[in-house]
RNA sequence: GCCCCGUUCGUCUAGAGGCCUAGGACGCUCGCCUCUCACGUGAGCAACAGGGGUUCGAAUCCCCUACGGGGCGCCA
């Protein structure tokens, strides 16, 4: 009879609806690094905070001890700072809160909503694998449920499980999935404290979750059904229910889930790569979110449309083709000396990248920043930046890549050889001047530009592919680029 | 097995009964621009899972099937 009015009553009104500012969390456990999933929840939930004015808190759900390393904390942490995610306060431990959730269990027993189980797991066990075997769902039912405790075995250590409803019907209202409804039948009673007396995973939760005055929780709709289970335990304490936005997951490109041997790499991984944090972030929430047909959108415009109405329902999968083209978009449009201080912090988790960083610092940078319009026009990552910036860096003679041999055969060498000539007349050493000569040779030989330019390239970069030469010869200098030519040269 | 959820071009998506001969973006194909590549730009290929309803009218609402995903722990 308690059960049935239990969901007869109302839900209490709902936080996120009393006109305080919302608070949001994310809630990762440390298992290991930020995986991609991670981060886009993170994101829609620091969207959501920045959006509305609330606040974005960071919790670690570490209640596992056995599954926890500080590592993986700091992990974490890193991730979010490179993104630009940006908690408030600082962020909570889960155990550290074991005693209040337990006080809390206590409370709930008290209530008469939660009691003693001394089933042991062996016990456990042959139930759910019977229920299996018949076909029947697999939920336990404790027979400690309406068992006086007097009757408790001497010496057994009781597990504390949720006094859930047995009829009726548990009902989450989410902002992604609607109106969900879950039989109360089919939800069994969940542990709240093992029979070592720790918290389980959802207690440790919704109390966590009710003491930070978290309105709204954002998470992967795997937990879709721990809503539920969470709803009865807030019943059970009368406390308020926040409100829900379970969001879609994100497949690997075949469409498989996401595991970590198979795509799911940490945020680090996509930085060291050569992502940029705003690239991925714009990427990000485009899987599962839209505003209409728009596509490059900048975090202050993603932070002023983002709303939980245009997350979809449906999974996603990740696209390495769109996070690059994404990505070479905000490299065109990030400024020079910013794009050399990205390469900077990358470069000691790259290979070659210590070499680099020694060029950068024996006054390599200023090069670098002067030659960088050309190179950001071409590249797509950051990897792909610094890859086409080695002519700058490279020492003569030249190694010359199979295309830029094939372009000095001996017709080109001495193209090249009388050019030389031409060059050294130069008056003052600039793209524009370059560029005049090379023509006026041109045109004196009745050659196409391109049938000198690119014997040039080659010759200048080593390379078939390079930013424009002119600009490519004002960039090393004077001196270099003749003894460059000189080297190819007839 | 049981409970939930989903299914629009290869991919991400727009679409909330007529505005859809279904739009955008990435990718792909073919051009233009051009000293290479890239950028930019023009064109093209390409989708409403299938079947039943409801309706004057359905990508949009309902039902069934198929397929996909999530959950069913003294893990989180």
């Amino acid at each position: 009879m308690i059960d049935r009015d239990m969901t007869e009553i109302p839900a209490p009104a709902s936080a996120g609806q009393s006109g305080r500012k919302p608070v949001v969390r994310f809630a990762p456990s440390p298992t290991g690094y930020l995986h991609i999933g991670g981060a886009r929840t993170a994101l829609f939930n620091w969207l959501f905070a920045k959006h509305s004015g609330g606040t974005f808190l960071l919790r670690i759900e570490d209640t596992d001890r056995e599954r926890n390393s500080e590592a993986a904390v700091a992990a974490i942490l890193d991730g979010l700072k490179w993104l630009g995610l940006d908690w408030d306060g600082e962020p909570v431990s889960q155990y550290a809160r074991a005693e209040r959730h337990r006080a809390v269990a206590d409370e709930m027993l008290a209530r008469g909503r939660a009691y003693r189980c001394y089933s042991p797991p062996s016990e456990i066990e042959a139930a759910r694998e019977a229920a299996k075997s018949e076909g029947r769902a697999q939920i336990f039912e404790s027979p400690w449920r309406d068992r006086a405790q007097g009757e408790a075995p001497a010496g057994v250590k009781p597990a504390i499980r949720l006094k859930s409803p047995r009829t009726g019907e548990t009902v989450v209202t989410d902002h992604v999935q609607g109106t969900v409804t879950f039989p109360n039948k089919d939800l069994d009673d969940l542990i709240i404290v093992r029979s070592d007396g720790n918290p389980t995973y959802n207690l440790a939760v919704v109390v966590d979750d009710h003491d930070m005055g978290v309105t709204h929780i954002i998470r992967g709709v795997d937990h879709l059904t721990n809503a539920a289970r969470q709803t009865q335990i807030y019943q059970a304490m009368d406390w308020a229910v926040p409100e829900f936005a379970h969001v879609p997951l994100i497949h690997g490109p075949d469409g498989a889930k996401l595991s970590k041997r198979h795509g799911a790499l940490g945020v680090e991984a996509y930085r060291a790569m050569g992502y940029l944090p705003a690239a991925l972030r714009n990427y990000l929430v485009r899987l599962g979110w839209a505003h209409g047909n728009d596509e490059v959108i900048s975090t202050e415009q993603l932070v002023a449309w983002f709303g939980l109405d245009g997350i979809g329902k449906s999974p996603s999968r990740f696209d390495y083709a769109k996070l690059t083209d994404l990505n070479g978009h905000y490299i065109r449009t990030t400024s020079d000396t910013e794009l050399v201080r990205r390469i900077e912090d990358i470069l000691p988790e790259i290979e070659h990248g210590a070499a680099m960083a020694d060029k950068l610092a024996a006054g390599g940078r200023d090069k670098l920043i002067a030659a960088m319009p050309g190179l950001k026009e071409r590249a797509k990552t950051l990897l792909e930046l610094i890859d086409g910036a080695q002519y700058l860096f490279a020492s003569r003679p030249l190694q010359l890549d199979d295309k830029a041999k094939a372009l000095l055969d001996a017709g080109a060498r001495a193209t090249i050889a009388g050019l030389v000539p031409r060059l050294e007349a130069v008056g003052t050493w600039t793209a524009a001047e370059l560029e005049a000569a090379v023509r006026g040779y041109a045109e004196a030989g009745n050659l196409k530009l391109g049938k000198v330019a690119q014997p040039l390239r080659a010759a200048l970069t080593g390379r078939a592919v390079s930013p424009p030469v002119f600009d490519v010869m004002a960039d090393i200098g004077r001196v270099e680029a003749m003894a460059r030519l000189r080297d190819q040269a007839a």
